[in-house]
Parts: structure tokens; C-alpha cells; sequence
DNA sequence: CCCATTTGACCCCG
DNA sequence: CGGGGTCAAATGGG
């Protein structure tokens, strides 16, 4: 791991404090994990492990951002000549970048666009040089009054027709949902006009009507956290929990469990992710109980090509609409769509859960 | 009437 | 100067 530079010190002892409780504590985990004779216990600790790691990886890096910005105590001398909070300061370029691959798999559901769990506003579509389609640009819908950064592109393949690039900006792709999703189900607040989606460039026209592609489970919108486009009610929502209905071989399963989303750490491209996450089913929402997750049966099949893609497992299925109109709902999620976190137990007010002040 | 999408114009950067 | 990205007026749906 590289530990970076500008972080200041007692941050990063911090950090490494931090680090070390969580390994630990997820240590302990899977010890009794192997112990564990109920399948009920073992799902809530291979949940409580996966959230040992999910944590630490999202410190380490976290760390690894905070010398794009500089934060307060650390290195009081920032070389930018402007004196904006940095916090807010964010040029596109040190955004983070994530872009993932979707597969329109035919013959399923149309009702949904680009429903990731968050709220998109299309604000530009643009043909590009070389591209048989355009790509449509979309911002977070509560930009403006959030302040959240995010975009994200969606463009069509040249090469595959099913395929649809995204790529997402100003988003973290960890944590930050469950500070959010947390406050959201606690508050049961949902905000109006959330868009999902829009019309795809490119399918508008040719688009098999029955087309339904998924996709890693897309970042939230990460100012700070606070943000609330990535309404409860979609993030965790269409996880697509494979195998949670068929629970035979469960134990063994687990173990698939917390290889492979454990695997999904690792900090490489092009991972090909199957990520089960029936774990995050267990409905023992602290806030709310009137949350539960409902788990849709998903054949999960995905693709992304981004680092922590897929870190909570909370993987969303995209469902394109065969016409290019733009889905959108204002609360909605379709049908039964329980809210919860994977990590109902996660703490939102986890020192590098909010990112306070922070935006990459 | 409100608000999201569309779409051509505009901006910015390489 | 060209292309990608964004803006904003127009459009249209609910």
C-alpha cells in the first residue's frame, strides 16, 4: 500500500490505529466464523467481515486522497494560488474517475433506465468523434442544492451493442452511500424529482425493448455524504443478491461470500465480479425496521472495470427503457423496494465515514 | 405551472 | 482550431 506523502502524520497514525482495529476486529470475525454452527450467525459474521475490510480499505484510501486535498492541520501550505476551501475546490481532472461496463442483457425488464441508486439529471448529449453514438452527460441531480459534483457519462459501445459505458466523476465510490442510506432510512426523508436515468444514447432508437443491462453498483454521490441523491430507497435495492432464494449450500456460499468481495479489493481493473451479497439481507435495521431489504433475484452478471466496484456488493441492475424517454420517478423505486444498507450497522458518523469536508 | 430532457450554442483546453 | 464538456433556452410531459 502506498501511504501517501502530504498525509499529515497524526492522520495517518490515525488511520493506521484505525486500520489495525478494524483487521482486527475482522479477525476475530472469521475466527468464530469457523466456528459458527447457525447459518444465521454465520451470515452475520461474514457481514461483519466483509465490513471489518470494507472499512479499512476505505480508510487506506481515503488516505491515498488526501493529498489532492489538503486538509486542514495537515499541510497548512497548499501551492494553489486560490484560497477556496479545498474541500469544495475540485478540479475535474483530480476527480475521481470510475467507468464501468454494462451489459444489456435482453429479455428482461424495461421499466427502469440507469437507476444506480442515484439521481441523474441529463444535462448535454453530445455525438463524439468516432463514435457511432453519442454520449449523454448527466449530473447529480441535487447539485445544486447539495453542491454535489458528480457526473457521469453514459455511451453506448461501438463494438458491442450491448454494451454501455458509464463513467462516473466526483464520486466515492465507498462509504460515503451508507452515511446517507443510514440517515435516510432513519429520517424516511426522500427528496422529490429524482431521476433516474434518461434516455440512452444510442438505444433510443434501435433499442431492443426488452433490454436490461447491470452494471457494478455505481458510486454514490460523495459530497461529504450528505447528499442524498442516492435515495435509500435505491441504493442496496436491486443488489443483485444471486442465490439469497437458493439457499442450499449457504455455508459454503458465505465463504464465496467473503472471497470474492474480499477479492473485489483488490485494486485492479477489470474485475469480474459475481458478487453474492446475501449478507446484507439480514433486515435488522437499528433506525427503522420498516426498512427491509426485499432481495430481488438478479442474475448477476456484471462487469466493471473500476477499483472498489464493487466493494459492498451492492451491485444494481440497469433496465433500459425501449424508448428513449427518460424514466423518471419521483420516489418510486419499482415495486417492492425496501431500503436498507448492507452495513446497517455502519456507523455514520465513522471518522472517514462522511468524508466531512471532503471532496475528491 | 413545474421541472426534466432536448438540443444547439458556447466555452475551454490541448 | 477542433473536440469534448457544459450551458441554457426551448420543449414537452405530468
Amino acid at each position: 500500500m502506498e501511504k501517501n506523502h502530504s498525509t499529515s502524520s497524526g492522520e495517518w497514525e490515525k488511520m493506521k490505529k484505525e486500520i489495525n482495529e478494524l483487521m482486527t476486529e475482522g479477525r476475530d470475525y472469521a475466527h468464530q466464523f469457523g466456528s459458527a454452527s447457525s447459518q444465521e450467525t454465520r451470515e452475520h459474521l461474514a457481514k461483519k467481515i466483509l465490513e471489518s475490510y470494507h472499512k479499512s480499505l476505505t480508510i487506506m484510501n481515503y488516505s491515498g486522497e488526501l493529498d489532492q486535498v489538503s486538509h486542514g492541520g495537515g499541510s497548512p501550505k497548499s501551492d494553489d494560488s486560490d484560497q477556496e476551501p479545498l474541500a469544495i475546490k475540485s478540479s475535474k481532472k483530480s476527480m475521481p474517475r470510475w467507468t464501468s461496463k454494462v451489459r444489456i442483457a435482453p429479455g428482461t425488464g424495461i421499466d427502469r433506465t440507469l437507476d444506480d441508486g442515484f439521481c441523474w439529471r441529463k444535462y448535454g448529449q453530445k455525438d463524439i468523434l468516432g463514435a457511432k453514438f453519442p454520449r449523454g452527460y448527466y449530473r447529480c441531480t441535487y447539485r445544486k442544492s447539495q453542491g454535489c459534483e458528480a457526473t457521469r457519462q453514459v455511451q453506448r459501445s461501438d463494438e458491442n451493442q450491448m454494451l454501455i459505458e458509464i463513467s462516473y466523476r466526483g464520486i466515492h465510490f465507498f462509504l460515503i452511500t451508507h452515511p446517507q442510506v443510514n440517515s435516510q432510512v432513519a429520517t424516511g426523508v426522500r427528496e422529490r424529482n429524482c431521476v433516474w436515468g434518461g434516455s440512452i444514447p444510442g438505444l433510443d432508437q434501435q433499442g431492443d425493448p426488452s433490454n436490461q443491462t447491470r452494471t457494478t453498483r455505481p458510486p454514490p454521490c460523495g459530497y461529504r455524504g450528505i447528499h442524498s441523491c442516492s435515495q435509500a430507497a435505491n441504493v442496496g435495492t436491486t443488489m443483485p443478491i444471486q442465490n439469497l432464494e437458493t439457499n442450499q449450500t449457504q455455508e459454503h456460499e458465505n465463504h464465496d461470500i467473503m472471497k470474492e468481495s474480499l477479492g473485489n479489493y483488490n485494486h485492479q481493473a477489470h474485475l469480474h465480479h459475481n458478487l453474492h451479497y446475501p449478507l446484507s439481507s439480514t433486515p435488522n435495521l437499528e433506525n427503522n425496521n420498516a426498512y427491509m431489504l426485499q432481495l430481488r433475484d438478479h442474475n448477476t452478471e456484471f462487469f466493471g472495470s473500476t477499483s472498489f466496484s464493487s466493494d459492498l456488493g451492492t451491485n444494481i441492475n440497469y433496465n433500459f427503457p425501449a424508448s428513449g424517454s427518460a424514466s423518471h420517478s419521483t420516489s418510486n423505486s419499482p415495486s417492492t423496494v425496501p431500503l436498507e444498507s448492507p452495513f446497517e450497522s455502519f456507523d455514520p458518523n465513522h471518522p472517514y465515514g462522511g468524508f466531512g469536508g471532503f471532496y475528491s
